[in-house]
DNA sequence: ATGTTAAATGAGAATAATTATTATTTAAGA
DNA sequence: TCTTAAATAATAATTATTCTCATTTAACAT
């Protein structure tokens, strides 16, 4: 996991660059964003802010977060469901594994992920850009506590 | 792929063996899915049954594929961008690879999938009941139309 | 510091995808 | 053929997301 603070100044930065301000809205986002705890959804976002700004809309979390994913600083995650969730902290592909019962998710490093890209890329001739990996189980504490 | 005839005789009879009725507008949709070329949306299957069917409400196959989904039957695949494709076909956990270009969606072997999924449940303790494999590229046909 | 201006925000309306409702129709067994 | 519970068509309701527009404000110039 990145630094929330440094991840937090990355994307700061990179909307100065690009020429948009810095508002006191954008940054509580960006703040929970950057830590990306359990990579919350548009409402958690909304939620969470609410208690400090209690006139914080919606309609401005889904607007921050159009615009810092186009400037390739978030990875959004889309369930069937309908219910989409954030990273900010490791804003590029990379494997999740979640719980289906307690919904934890956790980021596992998977070094034969680059022989599996590899059988890929041989056996279907594409050339690969990125991914969508998610396992989905029961995380230990979950197991034990089945009878 | 498996022979879309058994798989309209698969899920017919997984129905009847549920006690549900066998309609006429159940068995166009189940016609759909049990081929399931390219993995058709909800839209994508009503358009098609329109054609003969011309009083087929969408609610009917939402309806269906709801039901059927709850007998294990399809596969659904939801998209960040809310579009939901569906797979009657393989209803298990599969790999896809998808062209950004053409939308194109293919089904690899991939062999070395048993070694990552170990490595896996070595690693995080959780045990793992399916997955969601996606990447995305560019195939060979509509890389060699690049200039 | 103050003024200027384009960008950002808040609040609520609009939109689109999905689900629920209800009157009507129909598949399947008696 | 009859009966009945399940399924359907049409449309209303719901929900998540996007849009609109009047107002506010961050950033820059003076």
């Amino acid at each position: 996991m990145a630094d929330p603070e440094k991840r937090f100044e990355t994307i700061i930065q990179k909307l100065r660059d690009n020429g948009h301000k810095i508002t006191p809205q954008r940054m509580a986002i960006i703040k929970i964003l950057a830590e990306s705890k359990c990579h919350p959804s548009v409402e958690d976002i909304h939620d969470q802010i609410k208690n400090n700004f209690s006139t914080m809309s919606l309609a401005t979390v889904y607007r921050n977060i159009v615009l810092i994913k186009s400037l390739g600083e978030i990875l959004e995650l889309g369930f069937p469901d309908g219910s989409n969730r954030y990273d900010g902290n490791k804003p590029y592909s990379h494997p999740h594994i979640i719980c289906v019962k307690c919904k934890k998710i956790v980021d596992p490093d998977l070094d034969s992920l680059e022989d599996l890209k590899n059988e890929l890329a041989v056996e279907t001739n594409f050339k690969i850009l990125n991914h969508r990996l998610d396992f989905f189980g029961i995380c230990s504490n979950c197991m034990a506590e089945e009878v």
